[in-house]
DNA sequence: TGAGATGATTCGCT
DNA sequence: AGCGAATCATCTCA
């Protein structure tokens, strides 16, 4: 064997080449103009250097770098390997971006997961609700916030699982590159080579970052789809919460319109959302109006108790000295009107002509509260307290006209201000 | 199991 | 944006 192939079975054994890294050897010998060279002794060579000690070894690589011809054999084989790297890197980046990848950022980007932070992905909810077809005026309620949170904490962890995918590829690649530099001394390593070897690794790791999207994909579907059907879902509002409703309901019969302030305080006594309120009385109106015979009796139930509540409030009132100020402590508060608003209604709904299953029960209670209902009538109107009453954010009178609507009624209301005496009154639920 | 009750959704209007 | 009206979907009860 002579030195030059001595040496190039030497270089490759030292250098830890493969054929992928340096081609076929046959064709390398052949491009060296060497003659044709049983691979078994080549291979016998490699063997052999590997079987002596390190110190021998070290002197081997001592010699070969040394040796006169290594200069020339080394760019030679720089001149062959960067032919190799360009034509693969000519066909990798011609390769266009994973279509699959494009898709799950898009949809990472969309879901509030990826990207700038927007409230832990609140337009993202904003958007799921809107696309379940959430009730206009949505107001983030409890569905909403814990898509948020259960959203934000998705995004946590992508971020979180990103950054150390990020830092695991950056570390490898560092340890990678100073690991080619270090062979560049006894192997033809090229810089385009290193580069190369950089977009493999940055290849691998992408597509361990493309599963990690993929899972993050899932997770947001499934939790959206455990959202959608939360909100298909329906529970009917415990006994407590349906009378705190119909409490404002019936005893604000003359206009049931809630103010803001008025739902939220509902909102808050039924732990329900606002928009649930907004529902209920959306619903209730409709449904009373509809069929106002039906609910008589539960009108007439409602403002029974509602009276006593209010005439409650008329008697502390008496007891403390301040017959002429019933609002105090309540202004502004729905209970403000509820007040006067029940106790009419009490009695305009408990007229003769407006009983039915109620009974005699219902009548006989009337009655006995009649003088209390008076006197907080009067009060009422006595008041100050009366103006704000009927021209607070909290009560715009409206009230239920011949063709079935509640009407806008800036005088006061008849329910507050019954127009006849007593027992010849219009009644809201006469209609 | 079916009818009625009820909360939610959708659509058009103002 | 808030509302009425119609409708859907689910719950409740006999």
């Amino acid at each position: 064997m002579d030195d030059q192939t001595r040496m190039l079975a030497g270089l490759a054994g030292l250098g830890g080449l493969s054929q992928g890294d340096v081609g076929d050897p046959d064709s390398l010998r052949k491009q060296l103009g060497q003659p044709q060279q049983d691979i078994g002794d080549i291979l016998q060579q490699i063997m052999a250097i590997t079987d002596e000690s390190l110190d021998e070894a070290q002197a081997r690589k001592h010699a070969l770098n040394c040796h006169r011809m290594k200069p020339a054999l080394f760019s030679v084989l720089c001149e062959i390997k960067e032919k190799t790297v360009l034509s693969i890197r000519g066909i990798q980046d011609e390769d266009p971006p994973d279509p699959q990848i494009m898709r799950l950022d898009n949809m990472l980007l969309a879901e509030g997961v990826s990207g700038p932070e927007k409230g832990g992905g609140s337009a993202a909810a904003a958007a799921a609700a809107a696309a379940a077809g959430g009730s206009p005026g949505a107001d983030g309620g409890i569905e909403h916030s814990d898509y948020r949170a259960k959203l934000a904490q998705i995004r946590q962890i992508y971020h979180s699982e990103l950054e150390k995918y990020e830092q695991a590829c950056s570390e490898f690649t560092n340890h990678v590159m100073n690991l080619l530099r270090e062979q560049s001394r006894t192997r033809p390593i090229s810089p385009k080579e290193i580069e190369r070897m950089v977009a493999i690794i940055h290849r691998k790791f992408s597509s361990i970052q493309m599963q990690l999207k993929q899972s993050t994909c899932e997770a947001v579907m499934i939790l959206r789809s455990r959202f959608l059907d939360a909100r298909r879902k329906r529970r009917n509002f415990n006994k407590q919460a349906t009378e705190v409703l119909n409490e404002y309901f019936y005893s604000h019969l003359s206009n049931p319109y809630p103010s803001e302030e008025a739902k939220e305080e509902l909102a808050k006594k039924c732990a329900i959302t606002v928009s649930q309120v907004s529902n209920w009385f959306g619903n209730k109106r409709i449904r009373y109006k509809k069929n106002i015979g039906k609910f008589q009796e539960e009108a007439n139930l409602y403002a029974v108790k509602t009276a006593v509540d209010a005439a409650s409030v008329s008697a502390q009132a008496s007891q403390a000295n301040s017959p002429a100020t019933p609002t105090s402590g309540s202004s502004g508060s729905y209970s403000l009107s509820h007040a006067g608003d029940a106790a009419a209604a009490a009695y305009l709904g408990l007229h003769p002509s407006n009983l039915n299953g109620a009974g005699e029960a219902v009548l006989n209670i009337a009655s006995s509260l009649q003088p209390q209902v008076d006197t907080l009538h009067r009060a009422t109107h006595l008041t100050a307290g009366y103006e704000e009453l009927t021209t607070s954010s909290l009560y715009v009178p409206r009230r239920l006209d011949p063709s079935n609507s509640w009407q806008d009624n800036t005088q006061p209301c008849s329910v507050t201000s019954p127009p006849g005496p007593p027992g010849s009154v219009h009644s809201d639920t006469s209609n």
